[in-house]
DNA sequence: GTGAAAGCGCTAACAC
DNA sequence: GTGTTAGCGCTTTCAC
């Protein structure tokens, strides 16, 4: 055994008088290796507690059979399980996982993806954080030839193919919904406008709002993040306004969740004094009351979409071409936006 | 530019005229190099899109700076705000977390760890399924003598460091709570009986029934796993055997929330008719309607703890030993269990 | 201050 | 069928 107490090629092959490469190929069931050679060189190998060595041979290899994800949380339902599917998606084809947590800083973002292209990954799947402004490390990215699929939180004009939920389509659908329940006085907390996702449910907001003939007031329209926090001070500032509207749509659900808080805080009762709709749903819904009537974004299919997309486009270097997948979402009727 | 496309110390050192060794010393800040050419060197670096390859590095240097994790399931408050309590530590020490989700498969867990250790990461965290009976892989892993610490759900008798909750201490402090209250009728959807969670919360249900001398019915202990599903199918056993408790204890959040689930399906009323309380709280719980009363799991300080410790073992090969450290838990005064 | 030589553990190319 | 040689990109002696 070698000295660092790890078990080696070589000291199969000592042990059974024949060369590291055919400890290596029987190893790797090799064509070339004898049915007699291989099953001594296994037995050995299990009798000695050997355990490949992935560094050593992803550096003569190339290929390292991983996948950097980065992420800007963890404790959110839609990327929970989105970040489960790519588990799923990935083991499937024998690709391991590495994953970061930017924590919605895009410095930590910066740093994380140094790292992982440090690792030599073989691919990157990234969900920018809320805050992501610069492009730089991303245009890093595309100059090495690494291959790198957005799913969510996007970054568009960069040639790098994305898997997205209909975000614009979807938030028509919520506020169009709402509309035809009979509410004209309709508000949005909305994401940061240089953000993809909050640029295009608040384009689907517009619309929607646009087609019916309503007024948009900009008291009702209060720009943040897509976190709790953002929601509870968004409804706040709706609420000191003095006009409120009836139902405010809320861009992501844990947004929702914080303008409850906001409400909950006030006097005023959901649904019949103010109401709320969400972009995003939670598994949670159906304990939370009134549980929030919300389009659903298809969170498993986001993230086992982006793997297959990435796997194949690390799979055909060459001919690698730039696609914008989007996902229809659809409306579950809970017990908010029930008419007025 | 090397035929991979990707920048190597050589080229630099052509860049240059100097040798990779200088270039290598210099890109780590080595006393060895002068000034002006460390100057030089990092100026080349970075013209050249340098990213050093920590694949190679590795290989020679032994330690990798990462850390294998294992957790059964992400989508779960308790883990996802572990898991980045962890993420933050260990960055803190300029180490990368290799994160696996074995999926509560025991079998996934097997394989995970045989990864891990192939990639050769300085040290494991885990924390098993709720099916996980086999220790064979844990043995392996302790006669290789990498470092592991166990978290939350852990395995005793291996020799392995463990960081959990007060386990025994919070259930006893939730069931004596109803008590305090004045239910009498008191049931128990607990975890498998031969996890240590499972195991240590039956113990403190157990403790506080008999303290106070009230009986313990066969028909109101059903044994499960932790999530949502055993709550709901528990719920329903306790349900059909038509002698109904007064107050329920759910050995998770996500079992209570089975349990609610499960009373919504019938004319039952919370917390009128039936109450529940339970170990381990959620971020959600205030939306929650009624709020549960729970007995608080230290998620964050588990997460951080562990990671410290396991850092701590890495970094000092030689005297290490088993500790087992229990953190305080607390009860969170919600909706339910308001009195009898 | 700098560099040549050796080696980490493995795999690929090409002999034998 | 099996082994030899070379090399992946880097770091660590140790000589100059």
């Amino acid at each position: 055994m070698a000295k660092s107490g790890q078990v080696t090629l070589t000291d199969i092959a000592h042990r059974l008088n024949v060369s590291k490469v055919t400890v290596s190929k029987a190893l790797r069931d090799h064509p070339d290796i004898g049915t007699e050679t291989k099953r001594l060189v296994r037995e050995m190998a299990r009798e000695l507690g050997y355990t490949p060595n992935f560094i050593a041979r992803n550096l003569s290899a190339k290929s390292t059979q991983t996948i950097g994800l980065v992420v800007p949380k963890i404790a959110h339902h839609f990327f929970a399980t989105a970040i489960e599917a790519i588990y799923s998606a990935a083991s499937e084809s024998n690709y391991e996982i590495i994953m970061t947590v930017s924590q919605e800083r895009a410095e930590n973002e910066v740093k994380h993806i140094e790292t992982l292209l440090a690792m030599r990954v073989d691919g990157l799947l990234v969900s920018v954080t809320e805050h992501t402004k610069s492009t730089a490390i991303f245009e890093w990215v595309r100059d090495k030839g690494v291959p790198l699929v957005f799913f969510d939180r996007t970054i568009n004009g960069l040639g790098f193919s994305t898997v997205t939920a209909d975000d614009a389509g979807g938030a028509y659908l919520a506020v169009h919904h709402a509309i035809r329940q009979g509410y004209t006085k309709i508000a949005h907390v909305a994401g940061y406008a240089y953000t993809n996702v909050g640029r295009k449910r608040m384009a689907g907001y517009q619309r929607a709002l646009r087609e019916a003939g309503l007024e948009m007031r900009a008291e009702w329209v209060v720009k943040g993040g897509f976190g709790e926090q953002a929601g509870h001070e968004g409804f706040k500032q709706i609420h000191r306004s003095g006009n409120l509207p009836e139902i405010v749509f809320a861009v992501s659900y844990p947004v929702a969740l914080g303008i409850y808080a906001g409400i909950f805080e006030t006097n005023l009762s959901i649904p019949d004094d103010i109401d709320v709709i969400s972009f995003g749903g939670s598994h949670e819904n159906k304990f939370v009351s009134p549980a929030i009537t919300c389009v659903d974004q298809p969170a498993e299919e986001i993230g086992r979409t982006a793997t297959e997309l990435l796997l194949q486009e690390i799979a055909s270097a060459a001919e690698r071409r730039e696609q914008h997948l989007v996902l229809p979402t659809h409306l579950i009727v809970g017990d908010t936006c029930v008419g007025k």
